[in-house]
DNA sequence: AATGAATGAGTTTTCATTCAT
DNA sequence: AATGAATGAAAACTCATTCAT
C-alpha cells in the first residue's frame, strides 16, 4: 500500500521532494515548516533532504527557483513581438493570472511567502522584476504619445502591484481570471475610474 | 539606588515595550525577533513582557494594533466629506504615502511582515480593508457615470495594491512621496498609459 | 532527596557545571562527551549549559582554563627565587607530579585530551609552554658551565616530555610521586643511565 | 568503459584504502574524518570500505596497525646485537626520529591521535611499549654498574617520553633529526644539564 | 565485484515560557 | 512590582551504516 519506499532515480526524487516542500512551505510559511514535516510529506527521511538540497534555505531556494521558472514560462507567450502591444499585455495578464489561478499554493506560498523572507527577497525579485520590465516595455511601446516626464518604470511597478493584489483575490477564489484580466487591462489603459466612453 | 529599576506607570511601560517590540520585529521579522532581545531593548525583564502581553504572538498583535491605529489615523483626514471626492482621494494618498515615508519601519515590518505571518494576516487585513473600503467609496462617489458592471470593490483592491507596491518604493527611498501621489492619482483617473489630455 | 534543583547563585552553578564537564570530558573525550550527559551529571538542564557557556567548545575551553590555572598554581611555588635552582626544579617537579597525582582526571582528560583537539592545542600550549619556559630558565641558571651550543630550549622540551610520560604513569597509579620526582631530578642532572655516585 | 571502476586485486585495494584513510584521519582527527571523505579520497564507494573493514573503528585500527608495523620496522635495526649498546641506542633514536621526520602525518595523526582515542590507546601502546621495552633493555645492558634500586623500566618511559616530545618538534619542522638524536643521546647518558666532561 | 539510494539515531543549539524569590 | 534562574520541547543538521540493484 504505502508503496513509497522504493529506490527512485535522483531526478524523480528531486521533484517529489520539491512537491512536498512547496506544499508544506505554502501551508506553514518558511519558518514554521519543519524539515521533519517536509520529509514526512515526501515519504522520505530527513537525510535525503539534506543530501539533495543541503539546507533548509537551499531547499526553499530550489522551490522558488522551480516555481519561478514555471511562472515565467506561463507568462512568456506574452513576449510574442508580432502581437500589438496591447494584445501582448492581455496575453501577459492572462498568463499571469491563469498561473495564479491554477497554482494557488505556488503563488501564495512561494511568491507571497518569499517576499517576506529577507534572504529570498532578491531571488523572488528576479521573477517579479522580469514581470515589471516586461510590463514597462509594453506600456512604453503601446503609448504613442506619452506625457512629458512619464516614468514608465514606476508605472509598471504600480500596475504589477495592482496585478498582485488582484492575483491574491484570484488565488483566494474571490474573483475569476477573466474578470481580473478585464479589470487590469482597463486599469492600464483607462484608469480605475474609467471614463464613460469606450 | 543603582539604576534602571524605576517603577513606571503601566501606560508608560506599555508604550516603552511596544516601541522596543516594533523596532525589533521590524529589524528581524517576527520569527527572528526573540523575546530576549525585545526585553533587552526595552530595558526590562522578560517576565514583565509576559506579564503585560502574555505571549509573543499577543505582543506582536499589540504592535500591529497600535501601528494600525496610527496608520488609519494618518489616512483619516481623507474622510472629510466636504472635499470633493477626487480631493479626498489625493488626501488619502498623501496621508498613506506620507505615513509610509515617515514610518518606514512600521510599514516595512508590521504591514509587510504581518501579511506573511499566517496568524496575523487577518488582523492586518483590518487596516488594509479599511483602506480598501475607503478607496472604494471614493471611487464610487467620484464616478458620475460608471460603466455597467463596474465592480468598484475589485477596483479598489487593485488601486490599493498599486499603492502598496509604490509605497514599498517610497519606503525604500526610491521615489518621493509627491511623485508617488501624482502617479497613483493619475492611475486612478486615467490609467497608467494615460492619454495626453487632462 | 535529590535536592539538586534549587536556585543557586551564578558562581556556584558555574563551578558545579565545570566539575561535571571536567568529569565527563575526562571520561569520554571531547567528541564523545555529549552536552546531554554533562547536563545530566550536573543535574541541570542543557539550556543552562548554553546560557552560561555558549557552546560545547567554550565549555571545554572553560574547563581547560580552570584546570590550567590550578595547574599553574600548583607549580608556581617553584618560582621562589630564593631557592637554589636545583631546589626550584625539585619544587616544580613535586608541584607538577603532585598535582597530577591528586587531580588525575584533570590531567588525563584536559591536558592529554586537549592536546589532541586541534582547536585547543594552543590553549593547552599555554600551560605547557609556561612549564617549558620555567624549566628552561631553571636549567639555564643551574648550569654553571654549559657546553657550547647547548640549546636549553629543546632540553626543556625533552625534560617536560619525560615529565609528562612519567606523569601518565603517576596518574595511572603505576608509580608514586616521590619515585617519579627522584627519577626526573636525576634525569635532569645526570642522565637516565646515571653514573654510580651521587 | 567509463573510468574508475577497475577491478583491482584485493591487496591493492586494501592499501589504496589505507592510504586514503591515513591521510584523512591525519588531517582531521578520528572523529572529524568521515567515511564519506575517506571513500572519496580512495576513489571507491563507501560500501567497499565496509566490505573490507567492517566499521570506522576497525578501519582506524587497521591504519594504526599498518603504521605501527612500519614504525617498528624503522626502529628494528637498532636490535643488532653486534653493536655496542650505546650504538644501538643511537641507531634506535635515528630510526625513530628519522621515521617521524619522513612520515610526519603517520606520526602526528596516528600516534598522537590514537593516544587521545580511548579505544585505541592500548593498540598504540603496542608499538610504544615495544619501543619502551627496547629502550629499557638497551639502558640495562649498557649500564655496567647501576645504582641500587634503579628502575630501568620507568627510566625507559621517561626517555621515550622525552623522545616523543622531541619527535613532535621534529615533525613540526622545528629542529632537525641529527640535532634531536644528539640531544636525546646526551640526555640518556649525561642528563640534560650535562656538565662538560664525560 | 561494486555502488547509488536511503535511513536510524544522535548532536548541538535555540526559544518561548515559567518559577521562586 | 520585578527579576534572576531555570527548563521543556523542538529544530536543523550529521554520520556511520545498510539495502537493492
Amino acid at each position: 500500500m504505502a508503496g513509497g519506499t522504493k529506490r527512485l532515480p535522483r531526478a524523480v526524487r528531486e521533484q517529489q521532494m520539491l512537491d512536498a516542500a512547496v506544499e508544506v512551505f505554502s501551508d506553514n510559511g518558511f519558518h514554521d515548516a519543519s524539515m521533519d514535516s517536509i520529509a514526512a510529506k515526501a515519504s522520505i527521511s530527513k537525510p535525503m533532504l539534506y543530501l539533495y538540497y543541503g539546507s533548509k534555505e537551499e531547499l526553499f531556494a530550489s522551490c522558488i527557483h522551480r516555481e519561478g521558472l514555471r511562472f515565467v514560462e506561463a507568462i512568456s507567450p506574452a513576449g510574442d513581438p508580432d502581437l500589438p502591444p496591447r494584445e501582448q499585455l492581455r496575453a501577459a495578464l492572462t498568463g499571469f493570472l491563469g498561473f495564479v489561478d491554477q497554482h494557488r499554493s505556488s503563488w501564495m506560498v512561494l511568491y507571497r511567502q518569499a517576499i517576506g523572507q529577507q534572504a529570498f527577497a532578491s531571488q523572488v525579485g528576479n521573477s517579479r522584476d522580469r514581470l515589471i520590465e516586461l510590463t514597462e516595455k509594453l506600456l512604453e511601446s503601446s503609448t504613442k504619445d506619452p506625457e512629458p516626464g512619464t516614468d514608465f518604470s514606476i508605472m509598471a511597478v504600480a500596475l504589477v502591484g495592482a496585478g498582485e493584489a488582484v492575483a491574491d483575490r484570484v488565488a483566494g477564489g474571490e474573483i475569476d481570471v477573466d474578470a481580473a484580466v478585464e479589470l487590469l487591462d482597463k486599469l492600464a489603459w483607462r484608469g480605475l475610474a474609467g471614463g464613460k466612453k469606450k
